[in-house]
DNA sequence: CGATTTATTGAATCGACTCAATTGATGTGG
DNA sequence: CCACATCAATTGAGTCGATTCAATAAATCG
């Protein structure tokens, strides 16, 4: 099922109609990637905006010595930015992690949105405000958190977004990020990465093993990453919008 | 004049109309605030969006146990999220820091250049993702670079935003920002910022005094800074949008 | 299976931090 | 308008978190 929907209805209930039209944007120019792919870089001229159907993506930017930073992973039913071709050029790159089903939207659909769709508008706003609130809680994370502290609330953001898209089982999920991956999106070494990994392990905060992430208790993960998930935006706030059915 | 007319300007040519909506904003409800004030705290249910008229402003967030992040800057023209009350409570604080003049914008007026105002419209939408942009390289900045790296990128920024609305005199500006304020922006220790700034002044890359800023070569501190002002998409990118006077 | 990527470990180093004291500004009330 | 109080900036010394470099082990892939 389209992520996006499955996301959308946790904030506004759908009408059939507007599922319909979310169904039409997913099922559009629909492309497949393979993983470590660049689906945009900086530079670019924005064209389309993206929609993750499946698979896990990042934004990141580079230095010319060739310092990466991830600066937001992209998962299932993300879009990147709305109206992105208002400006001239890309100033990040977006990457698969691995390989990625990816629906571009043209500009044309959007505008058909904003013209005939308020709730499927709305729930666009709700989901720009949340991505811009989740990079402000970046910005949080690599400038006073400590490594140990960051790594555990990057793992509870992941885990919240993929539960919210229905893909987690339990306590656990597809975890497909690499050390490398992760001392990119932390600002960390890597070396140090797989040292505080170590100590979550030993903590018993987390099982990763073989591209799995467990959870064992999110209470005890959340409390060691002064994690707090108001910024995620998941309660159901638009409730006063909601579609008669 | 109206700082937000004025860096809308720089994206697109208004209409007198446009021109007057805007300045309807900025004398509707505006009220004043002393230095070091809170205009909204986290948890607050959002209400109107507010527009910086006068002053410097921050975002912040802050842990349980009093470690405070900057996330953002509001210099004047600038508007907090566009659309927030969508959102049911605020995830971040907003505060302050020279006495200020701010405008509350109430959803009302934005629905209505949202239905009659299309250059302005956009040019909201601009100012909403430049804004993301800013964030982003906030990341790579805390992430990647080096302290004195990340210092004079983030003087950069200033001074070019700053230069945006007509706020710099030659190279130099008001620079209201304790050394405090610049620990918590950029997640280093204010001991350490002192330093720091130390060294930027010996290599003679800034004069930093009595709350002024001179910068003698901005070629040369945005190289210090590894700064490319790409990320904030100032060239006149919406020119396809003017207004036929 | 060998080749390559990913993960792990150890040791030495360094950037940035904390603590603590001092100096310099700014501002306010008597 | 000075004296005192407060806040901001500076300096030194010692420490610690995280880094780099380098080597090895384990996992994954064609």
């Amino acid at each position: 099922m389209n992520p996006l929907i499955r996301k959308f209805e946790k904030f506004v209930r759908l009408s059939p109609i507007d599922r319909g039209m979310l169904t039409r944007a997913a099922t559009g120019r629909v492309r497949q990637y393979g993983p470590r792919i660049d689906i945009a870089r900086e530079g670019d001229q924005p064209k389309d905006v993206h929609l993750i159907l499946s698979g896990w993506a990042c934004r990141y930017k580079q230095l010319e010595d060739g310092r990466r930073q991830i600066v937001s992973f992209f998962l299932p039913g993300d879009m990147c930015d709305l109206n992105i071709f208002i400006l001239k050029e890309m100033d990040h790159s977006i990457g698969t992690i691995t390989p990625a089903t990816i629906a571009d939207v043209p500009r044309e659909f959007l505008d058909e949105i904003n013209a005939g769709f308020p709730r499927i508008a709305t729930a666009l706003w709700w989901e720009t405000l949340v991505g811009a609130a989740i990079q402000r809680e970046w910005i949080m994370n690599l400038g006073q958190r400590t490594a140990s502290e960051r790594m555990a609330h990057l793992l509870c953001e992941i885990f919240l977004r993929l539960r919210l898209v229905g893909l987690t089982e339990g306590n656990s999920c597809e975890f497909p990020l690499t050390q490398s991956d992760l001392a990119e999106a932390t600002g960390l070494s890597k070396v140090h990465v797989n040292r505080t990994l170590q100590e979550l392990r030993t903590g018993e905060l987390i099982v990763l093993k073989s591209k799995t992430l467990t959870v064992p208790s999110l209470k005890h993960l959340m409390s060691a990453g002064l994690f707090h998930a108001n910024y995620l935006h998941m309660e159901r706030e638009g409730s006063h919008l909601d579609a008669n059915e």
